[in-house]
Order: C-alpha cells, then structure tokens, then sequence
RNA sequence: GCGCCUGUAGCUCAGCUGGAUAGAGCAACGGACUUCUAAUCCGUAGGUCGCAGGUUCGAAUCCUGCCAGGCGUACCA
C-alpha cells in the first residue's frame, strides 16, 4: 500500500510541476509513513517539507497544490478515487492520507491466493548470499551463546531467502589445529587416569564430563590394549574420535533446535587441498607478507588494521587467522557477492583483519559483513547463573532446548536486538502464560483454527483452508480495518528485517499482530446467525492465521492448531 | 589507553536511514468468562529518552565531548 501512496504522490508532483503550480520536477527522498495517531491518517508524507528548499515555496503551499493536483488525479482515475477519502495538510505541512475500507479489501484476497508465498519479496533480485553461523570447534558442546548465534544465523538466512536473495547457510567447522589436539589429550589423560595413573588433570585441558563420557567409549571399544599405544599415536585416535562424536552430536542438538545448514564446511579441507598455503603464497607475491622474529606477518595495518597480524608462527605453525583468510577467499570463489559471518561479541576484534584480508584478495569492503551478537545472561528466577567453559560446567543449547523447548527458546533469543545483551531467565522461557511473549503469539493461531474448526463442523465452510475471502465488503469495524492494515504491512516488515538483518523486526511485527487479533476476538464474535457476516469474518482469521505462521516459520517456531 | 556494543517507565526492551502528543510486555491497581480456547481482553497509574553542547523549520534518532555498564585488545581459537 505505501509504494500505491507514493507512485500517487509521485505523479501528482508530476502533473503539478506541468500545470506550473510546481516549480521544479525534482523530488527529494520522500518518506511515505504510518502516523502514530489515527487523526493523521492511514500514511502521511513529508514531501512537502523537504522540497521546500527545491521548490522554493513554504511547505504548506506545496502541499495545497500537491493536494489539489491529488484530487484532481482521483477525479479522473477511479482506481484512485475509490482509495483515498481525504487528503489534508496538517501541521508544518505534513500530507495526510485517509483511506477507505474499500482500499484494504484486496490485501486479504492476496494472503489467500498467495498463502506461504504471501508476504516474500523479490527485493533480493536472486543475489547470491552466504550466511555462516555457529561454527563451533568441535571440542565440546554448544552452550547457549551458541544457541543465540543459531537462531539468530537461521532467521536471517530464511528472512533473506523470503526477501528474494539466494541464500546459502554454511557451518564452518574448526576440525584443525591445536584445540583439537588438546581434546585428544584431555581425552587420553582422561583415560590413563581410569587406568589408575595418577596423573593431575591440566588445567589447559577440557574440564567438562563429557570428556569422561568419550573416555569411557574409547576404552569399552578397544579395551586395555589401548593403553599400550604409542602416546602421540592414542592422543591422535582420541581426537579424531572424540571430534567425530562432538560434531555428531552438535548437529542432533542444531537439528533438534531447528536449524539446519547447506554446507558444513571443514578447515581441514582447505589445508588438504593445499588452500592455506596457496593464499599464504598468493599474499606474498603481492607483497603482503613479511617475515619478522622468525614468523610471517600479514600487512593488515594497510588495510585499517590496528596492527599487522601473524599468519605463520615461528615454530612453522600456521594460525588460525591463515585458514580464515584461505577460508573467505573461497567463499567469494564459489561466486557469493555478500558473504555474512555471525559472530559472537567477544569476537569483535577480529573484524578489521578479516575485512583487511577480504579487501587484499581483490574484493570490496562491502562484501564482507559480520552481524555481531552479543551475549546471552543466563539466569533463573532472577538470579545470574555463571557459564564459564573452563570450570567445564556450563550450561548447554541442549540443556536449555530440553527444559523450556524449541519454540520458547529461539522465540526468546530473537525478541531482542541482537545488539543489546540478552537476558535469558529459565524459568520465564518455561512458565505458559503472558510473560512467555511465544504463547501469545502461538495462542492466535491455535484459536482461530478452533473457529475455523467450529465453522467446518456447522457447514459454514466445507474447508478450513480456502484461497478466497468471502463478503468482504462487510468487513467494517474499526478493528477490523485495524488488522488488514497490519496484515499488509508484513511484506514491508519483511523487507525492513532483510535489510537491517534483524529478525526481531519479525518479533516485534508478530507482537503487534497478535495484540491486534486477540482485542478483536474479545470485541466481536467471527461465527454469528448473520451467514455472510460470518463467511467475512472467517476470511479475515484465516489471513491472520496464514501471516502468523509465515512470520513465525521466518523465526523458527512452529504455529501450533490446538495448545 | 584504544576498539566494538549498550544507556528510553519500577523491571525487560521496541522506536534510532530526523517528523506531529515517545510505545509494548512484565510488575502495581481496578474491571471482564452460561459465549469461537481467560495461555485472552478493557481501564488506571507510571518517562528531565545517561549528562552537556552543536546541526535543523523540527532531535530519543545525526555530530562532538563527557559519565556509566558489558565485551575485547596473543606468534589462542
């Protein structure tokens, strides 16, 4: 409707410029807005103050001939005229619009035809965009910090994907390097303790019990012999083993929480392939790379870096920093044009030398985008609990999924800001009622498929789904004007939370349709002796219904029928 | 010190690509179930938008400086 408003004020400058009441054709970036307050109108534009400099005329007398050059295009388009009501100047030359009933009608007809398509966008022109996400090393668990990082990754790469881009959502695994090394140690000390050396367990070590549980494999599948193995050889087994049972079970615990990838993609494959190395030769023929007490050092300080960063330590290691750069090169090499990395906070100083290293390989700044989410404050009833990976006893994505459920969680972790901290109170996620925000919002689906149940069952409708709205004329209560106006909004919310990349936007969009719905539900009743009130009424719920379980399939949760 | 994020109602937060009288949920108080699910609704009360300047016809929103909190600042990942 807003892009219907401003196409209108769009050629009503033009025809005004040609009736000279304009002075110039030029139009500045107009805003087409919902006013907060229902005597401003359905849309309200600025377009009248913000050419006044152009126009060089008050405000107010370019909204007058604005507003005349309006009536006249409503008079001779009936398409037009049967839109709008009224136009009116108010305040410092703000052009209000107020729409007739007439106008909303085909937003249902729309949701019907278009159902699970209904509110896509083709904004994204089929770009082609990865988003990577959670890329946890495989050395333990995920906690939730992860679980934030999950949600967050899958809603936007389904967000962009409803928006009309290509979306690609890839899981990086750091399947290489030290820390998985040290998994097999922890493991293997962990297993010559069972076998009754005394040895102290190091504090460098992963301290968690699932380490115990992973001993207590390796040692019922090979049995005592294991332990005559060669060290360096066992601790290779255990970390081969254990990284291979972690990653498993990492991906139960995404797949439980669903979310799901197109690709899990191994650092290890990038240093079998000989990448690493190519990239590291690549930098150096261009000149990027230096070579100081005894490491090599990446140039990233001539690419805004604070500093030049290592890529190959002294003792001929290369960091993890080298894979990245390899690892990024690559992916613009499969052809994405915006590569999305979602990180955790505490992350954020390595932003500026993966930027650096993106735009030394020959690719723009713009390319590369981290959405930085920042962390999850776990409590219960109030009360901080503490998460620390190296006392070992932190509290799992799996903890959290199998005590308040999936829908609460993801529902939780999206209805903030990724920008703010998030507290995370168990024992709210858990309780069923109005604290819960989920509840609310999956109450107004399983409500209306009662009605739509109650309909069925007394042949007011032979289907509970139908692609047509019916009487839609009828539909005249204010509320009911109220909720097609916020059912159309959809797309543009759709739209604003693919640009930002903030799935809250979704949150939030979903609170305000659901408040709608359920004053209404408690206002009229949908089912009535009056037939064709009630076939129009039932078309309004059943687009309702369609666009809560849109928006909530966008976020990951389930729109349940019954509750 | 430097860098990133944050500071809006008692609490948790929307609003931040500038717009008209700053919104929601929770908590508090008062109401609404013989009805399509009360996991709901209606009403009351509650705010110098951290502080100070600046830009603008107009600032919670943009700029500068300060104050406060979180996170980071490795030849770790």
């Amino acid at each position: 409707m807003k892009h219907t408003i401003k196409r209108i004020v769009l050629d009503a400058a033009q025809k005004a410029y040609e009736n000279g009441a304009l002075l110039s054709d030029q139009v500045p970036e107009m805003e087409i807005e919902e006013p907060r307050h229902q005597s401003h109108g359905d849309f309200s534009t600025n377009f009248a103050m913000i050419s006044a400099a152009i126009q060089k005329m008050p405000p107010r007398k370019i909204a007058e001939s604005l507003i005349s050059s309006i009536e006249t295009l409503a008079e001779t388009s009936g398409e037009i005229g049967s839109l709008i009501e009224k136009v009116e100047i108010a305040g410092p030359g703000f052009i209000n619009f107020f729409l007739s009933n007439k106008a909303w009608y085909p937003v249902l007809d729309r949701i019907l035809e278009q159902d699970k398509r209904y509110g896509a966008s083709d904004m994204g022109k089929n770009e082609k965009v990865q988003v990577e996400f959670v890329s946890a090393n495989p050395t333990g668990p995920l906690h939730v910090g992860h679980g934030r990082g999950a949600a967050v990754g899958d809603s936007v790469g389904n967000i962009l994907s409803f928006a009309g881009f290509d979306v690609q959502k890839e899981f990086y695994i750091n399947d290489s390097g030290r820390q998985i090394r040290t998994l097999g140690t922890s493991v293997w000390i962990r297993l010559l303790q069972k076998a009754g050396k005394e040895i102290k367990f190091p504090e460098d070590c992963y301290q968690g019990d699932y380490i115990m549980d992973l001993a207590s494999e390796i040692h019922e599948k090979e049995g005592d012999r294991f332990f005559q193995k060669d060290e360096d050889e066992a601790i290779a087994h255990c970390a081969k083993f254990a990284a291979k049972k972690i990653l498993k079970g990492i991906k139960e615990d995404l797949s439980d929480f669903g979310v799901t990838f197109d690709q899990w993609f191994s650092e290890q494959s990038l240093y079998d392939a000989g990448r690493v190395q190519k990239a590291i030769d690549d930098f150096k023929s261009k000149d990027l790379i230096y070579e100081k007490d005894g490491a090599l050092w990446f140039r990233s300080q001539d690419f805004g870096d604070e500093k030049n960063r290592v890529v190959v330590r002294n003792n001929g290691l290369t960091t993890y920093f080298a894979s990245d750069i390899a690892y990024h090169m690559e992916k613009y090499e499969r052809g994405f044009d915006r590569v999305i990395d979602v990180w955790g906070a505490d992350h954020h100083g390595y932003i500026k030398r993966i930027d650096a290293s993106v735009v030394a390989s020959g690719r723009k700044s713009e390319h590369f985008e981290v959405i930085l989410v920042q962390l999850v404050n776990l409590l219960r009833r109030g009360k901080p609990f503490q998460m620390s990976k190296r006392a070992g006893d932190f509290v799992t994505l799996k903890n959290i999924v199998d005590e308040v459920g999936k829908d609460a969680a993801r529902f939780m972790f999206l209805s903030r800001s990724y920008d703010s901290g998030l507290d995370f109170d168990l024992e709210l996620a858990k309780q069923k009622n109005s604290n819960n925000p989920v509840y609310y919002v999956q109450y107004v689906h399983a409500r209306i498929t009662g009605i739509l149940l109650k309909a069925k069952q007394e042949n007011i409708i032979q289907d509970i789904d139908f692609n047509k709205g019916k009487n839609l004329y009828l539909l005249n209560a204010a509320e009911e004007t109220n909720l097609i106006k916020i059912l159309d909004a959809f797309k543009e919310n759709v739209e604003k939370s693919a640009q930002t990349l903030h799935p809250h936007v979704i949150f939030t969009y979903l609170m305000s349709l659901a408040s709608a719905f359920h004053s209404y539900y408690n206002k009229h009743k949908v089912i009535t002796d009056d037939k064709e009130l009630t076939l129009a009424r039932l078309s309004l719920v059943l687009g309702v219904k369609k666009v809560i379980r849109n928006a909530l399939t966008l976020l990951g949760v389930t729109a349940p029928e019954r509750m």
